[in-house]
DNA sequence: TCCCCTGATGTTTTT
DNA sequence: CATCAGGGGA
C-alpha cells in the first residue's frame, strides 16, 4: 500500500504558518508523515506546533480536515486546541474530531453500539456509581466492607482491566484475596451489564475490542482518519496505545507529542515505556525534540531542570531558557501551616498587578488553608478540582432522574432517587423491589410493575411506588418534546425536588437551588453549542467533565492540586508543603520508581511559573488533627542553590545552602495543643455574638454539652448556621 | 418511615 | 476534624 496521504501532496510554497516557529518547531510542523516521535520540554510552545501542524496539512497540503484526529486528556486542552485550530484555519470548516480520549470512545462507541454489541443507551458510570457498584456487589457476596475496603477493590479492579489482565480468570488462583477480589469483579461486571453502563475504563477497552475483532469496522475509522496525533502522549495507558495503534495502522502517519519528565499518572495505568518505547514500537519513527523554552525565567527552568535530572528513568533533555533573566526563585521555610498560608497570601497580595498566580498543592485537603487565608485578605480565588460541580448531591439527583428518562432501567439512578425528596418510599420496599428483580432476573424499573400488579406489598407501600412509575412515565412521554432546558425544570417541578428544596430555608438549600440553575444553564449553553443536542449526549458530556473544564479562568488566584495543573501555566507559581511525608507523599517513599514520578510531579509544578516561582514548606504542620514536625521534601535539596533565595518567618534558621545534605533539625515545642474551652464561652446563652476567625460575626443558636464538650450553634451572616466545638473554633466574645 | 445522633473511619493524585 | 454509614428513637 502506497502511502495513502500521497494524494494529497502539493507543493508546500511560502507558508506563513511557518514564520514566527525556530527551526525546530518548524520541523514539528513539517514532519506529518509516517511515525513521529516529538518530544516537547516544558514551555517550549507544543499547543502551537500542534495547531500550526494541523492548519499546514489543511491549508498548504489540501488534506480534508475530517481526516485528522487530534486526542488529548482534559477536554480543556482539546477545547483550546480546537479553538486555535479554528483560528489558524481562518473561516475555513474544521471538521476534525478533536477530542479527549473518552470523549474519542464514546463517540465511536455510539455510532457503532451495535457492531460493539453494546446496548444504544448505555450510560457512563462515574467514581461515586462505580463505587456503589461494588458495595452492592460486597453486600450480595456477604464480605464486610471493613475487611475489604470498596475504594481498594475498585483501584484493583480498575489497575487489573488496564493490565489487560482478567480477573474473573483468576477465580481459582491460589491466593484467597485473588479469589475474593475476582468474585467481586465478577459482580461488579455483570452489575455495570445489567444496568448498561459502562465504567471509565470500559469506555476505552471496549473500543480497543470492537476496533480488534471487526475488520470492518477498523478499517473505516483507518481510512478516515489518515493522520492521527495524540497529546501529552507520556501519560497513555495500555488501552490507549493500543487504541492508538488500532487508529493508525502499521503504516499510518501517527504523531505523539509528550515529554517524559512530565509523566504523572502512572497510579492510574500510565505506562511510561509507552513514550520511552516509541522508536521501537514504531519502526522508522523519527525523533524530534523541543528545547527552547519560552515560559519560563531561566532562574526558574535551572531550579526545575536541576531537579528532575536526578530521575534516572528518562530520555534526557537541555532545556534552554529564551527569556532574560529575572527574579530568582524563592524559597520560604515557615513555621506551621498557617504561617505558611499567610506569607503565601501577603505575597500573593503584594504581587497582584504583576498577573496571574496559582497555588498548586499535593491533595486537595490542603486547599482550605489558602481558602481561609484568602478569604481572610478578601482577595478574590477560584478552587479548581476538589468537590466538583458534577459531584454534587443535588446535581447528582437531578442528573439522575435525567438518567432515568433516558433509561429507566438504570438501577443506580433509580436507587438514588427513588425516595428523594422522600415520598414514603422506604427501605423495606427497596428490599422488596431488588428480592423481585433478581428474582424474575428483571430490572428493579420492570420490578416496579409486578410489585405493584400482583399486589406484593401492602396498599400503604404500592400507592407511592405507583405515583413514581406514573410520574417518571409521564415525564418520559413529555420529553421528546422539551428542549433540555426545560426537561430539567420539568423534572424539579414535577419531582418535588425544587419544592422541597425551597421549602427548607435554610442557607445550605439556598446554595442547593443555585447549584441547580446553574446546571439548568450549563443544559442550555449546551443545547446551544452542540451540533446534534440530546439528552443522551448532554448526560455523555457531563459525564466526561471534571471541574477545571468547567473553571471560568477569570480569577487572579486559583487553587489546584499539583496533577490539574498539567498543561496550564502562571506568571506567578506557589508550591507549597514541600515536606518529606507529603511532597514526596509518604506513599510513594518505598518505591524508587514511585519517588521518580514524585519527582517530575514537582517539575511539573515548578515548570507552571513564568516570571516567578515561590517553594514553601512549614516546620510544623497539624496531621490527622495531630500536630508533628516535618522535615523538608527532600527535592529542596536537590534543587541547585545558585538562583534561590531562601527566606523564613521569623528567627527560625533557613535550609542552609552550603550544607545541602543536613537534616534539618527543628526546634522543640512548636505550636502547642487545642486550648482548653475558654471558660468566658461556657456560660454562652443563644442570642449571644461570638467572632468566628473564618465566618465573621454571628449568633449564638443553641448551645449544648456533651461531656467536657461545649458544642454550639452559631449563625453567621451570609454563611449560615454552623455547629462548633467551643474548644477548636476559637471563637472571641464580642 | 424519617430524622437525629453517634461512632467509626479515613486522607493522593482523576479522565 | 469532617464526613458518612449505620443504629436507635419518635
Amino acid at each position: 500500500m502506497s502511502n495513502p496521504s500521497a494524494e494529497y501532496d502539493r507543493p508546500t510554497g511560502d507558508s506563513s504558518l511557518l514564520t514566527g516557529l525556530n527551526p525546530q518547531q518548524r520541523e514539528a510542523v513539517l514532519a506529518t508523515e509516517g511515525p513521529v516521535l516529538i518530544l516537547a520540554g516544558a514551555g517550549s510552545g507544543k499547543t502551537r506546533v500542534i495547531t500550526h501542524r494541523i492548519a499546514h496539512l489543511v491549508l498548504d497540503r489540501g488534506v480534508p480536515s475530517e481526516r485528522l484526529l487530534a486526542v488529548t486528556f482534559t477536554n480543556k486542552a482539546a477545547a483550546e486546541m480546537k479553538a486555535r485550530t479554528e483560528a489558524l484555519l481562518a473561516g475555513q470548516a474544521m471538521r476534525s474530531w478533536i477530542s479527549t480520549f473518552h470523549a474519542l470512545c464514546v463517540r465511536i462507541l455510539r455510532r457503532e453500539a451495535e457492531a460493539a454489541g453494546l446496548p444504544k443507551d448505555f450510560v457512563i458510570y462515574d467514581e461515586e456509581d462505580q463505587l456503589q457498584a461494588v458495595r452492592e456487589a460486597l453486600r450480595a457476596l456477604d464480605l464486610p466492607e471493613k475487611v475489604h475496603p470498596p475504594r481498594r477493590i475498585l483501584a484493583r479492579i480498575s489497575a487489573g482491566k488496564n493490565a489487560g489482565r482478567d480477573l474473573e480468570g483468576e477465580a481459582d488462583s491460589e491466593s484467597v484475596g485473588a479469589a475474593t477480589l475476582a468474585r467481586v469483579a465478577e459482580r461488579y461486571r455483570q452489575a455495570l451489564e445489567a444496568a448498561h453502563a459502562l465504567d471509565f475504563d470500559d469506555l476505552l477497552l471496549r473500543t480497543v475490542a470492537l476496533l480488534e475483532t471487526n475488520e470492518e469496522v477498523r478499517q473505516g475509522y483507518r481510512r478516515r482518519f489518515q493522520y492521527v496525533l495524540v497529546d501529552e502522549y507520556q501519560d497513555t495507558n495500555r488501552a490507549q496505545y493500543e487504541l492508538i495503534r488500532h487508529l493508525s495502522g502499521p503504516r499510518g502517519n501517527v504523531t505523539v507529542v509528550g515529554d517524559e519528565d512530565q509523566s504523572i499518572y502512572s497510579w492510574r495505568g500510565a505506562d511510561i515505556r509507552n513514550i520511552l518505547d516509541f522508536e521501537a514500537d514504531f519502526p522508522g519513527a523519527r525523533v524530534l525534540r523541543l528545547e527552547e523554552n519560552y515560559r519560563s525565567r531561566p532562574a526558574i527552568l535551572e531550579a526545575a531542570s536541576g531537579l528532575v535530572a536526578h530521575n534516572e528513568k528518562r530520555k534526557g533533555k537541555t532545556l534552554r531558557a529564551v527569556k532574560p533573566a529575572g527574579d530568582p526563585v524563592r524559597l520560604h521555610q515557615a513555621g506551621d501551616e498557617f504561617q505558611e498560608a499567610a506569607w503565601v497570601v501577603s505575597r500573593i497580595a503584594a504581587l497582584r498587578t504583576a498577573g496571574r498566580a496559582a497555588v498548586l498543592y499535593r491533595m486537595n485537603s490542603q486547599s482550605r488553608l489558602f481558602e481561609e487565608a484568602l478569604m481572610r485578605a478578601g482577595l478574590p480565588y477560584e478552587v479548581w478540582g476538589g468537590v466538583g460541580f458534577y459531584e454534587r448531591r443535588e446535581v447528582k439527583d437531578l442528573l439522575a432522574y435525567l438518567r432515568l428518562v433516558a433509561n429507566p432501567r438504570d438501577p443506580l439512578a433509580l436507587k438514588r432517587v427513588l425516595n428523594v425528596p422522600p415520598r414514603g418510599i422506604g427501605e423495606r420496599t427497596v428490599h422488596e423491589l431488588e428480592r423481585v428483580a433478581a428474582e424474575r432476573g428483571t430490572s428493579t424499573w420492570d420490578a416496579l410493575a409486578v410489585v405493584e400488579g400482583e399486589a406484593l406489598l401492602p396498599a400503604r407501600a404500592t400507592a407511592p411506588l405507583r405515583r413514581f412509575r406514573e410520574m417518571l412515565e409521564a415525564l418520559r412521554m413529555e420529553a421528546p418534546s422539551l428542549c433540555l432546558k426545560d426537561l430539567l425544570s420539568r423534572v424539579l417541578e414535577v419531582t418535588g425536588y425544587s419544592a422541597a428544596l425551597a421549602q427548607q430555608e435554610s442557607h445550605e438549600s439556598q446554595d442547593r437551588l443555585e447549584n441547580l440553575a446553574e446546571l439548568l444553564s450549563a443544559a442550555a449553553d449546551y443545547e446551544v453549542r452542540d451540533e446534534s443536542p440530546s439528552l443522551a449526549g448532554f448526560l455523555d458530556r457531563v459525564s466526561l467533565l471534571s471541574d477545571v473544564d468547567k473553571a471560568r479562568d477569570e480569577a487572579p488566584v486559583v487553587l489546584m492540586t499539583l496533577h490539574s495543573a498539567k498543561g496550564l501555566e502562571f506568571d506567578a507559581i506557589f508550591l507549597v508543603g514541600l515536606e518529606e511525608g507529603l511532597m514526596p507523599h509518604a506513599r510513594s517513599l518505598a518505591r524508587g520508581e514511585a519517588l521518580e514520578e514524585e519527582r517530575r510531579l514537582c517539575y511539573v509544578g515548578m515548570t507552571r511559573a513564568r516570571e516567578r516561582l515561590h517553594l514553601t514548606w512549614a516546620q510544623s504542620r497539624s496531621v490527622f488533627g495531630q500536630r508533628r514536625l516535618s522535615e523538608p521534601s527532600r527535592f529542596l535539596v536537590e534543587i541547585p542553590r545558585d538562583q534561590v533565595e531562601a527566606t523564613a518567618d521569623g528567627r527560625l534558621p533557613v535550609i542552609s545552602a552550603s550544607a545541602p545534605r543536613r537534616r534539618y533539625a527543628p526546634e522543640r515545642g512548636g505550636t502547642p495543643a487545642p486550648p482548653p474551652t475558654p471558660d468566658a464561652l461556657r456560660g454562652l446563652k443563644p442570642g449571644a455574638r461570638v467572632r468566628h476567625p473564618l465566618f465573621g460575626v454571628g449568633t449564638v443558636l443553641r448551645s449544648e454539652t456533651a461531656g467536657e464538650e461545649l458544642k454550639l450553634t452559631v449563625s453567621f451572616p451570609g454563611v449560615g448556621a454552623k455547629r462548633l466545638v467551643a474548644r477548636f473554633a476559637g471563637l472571641e466574645l464580642v
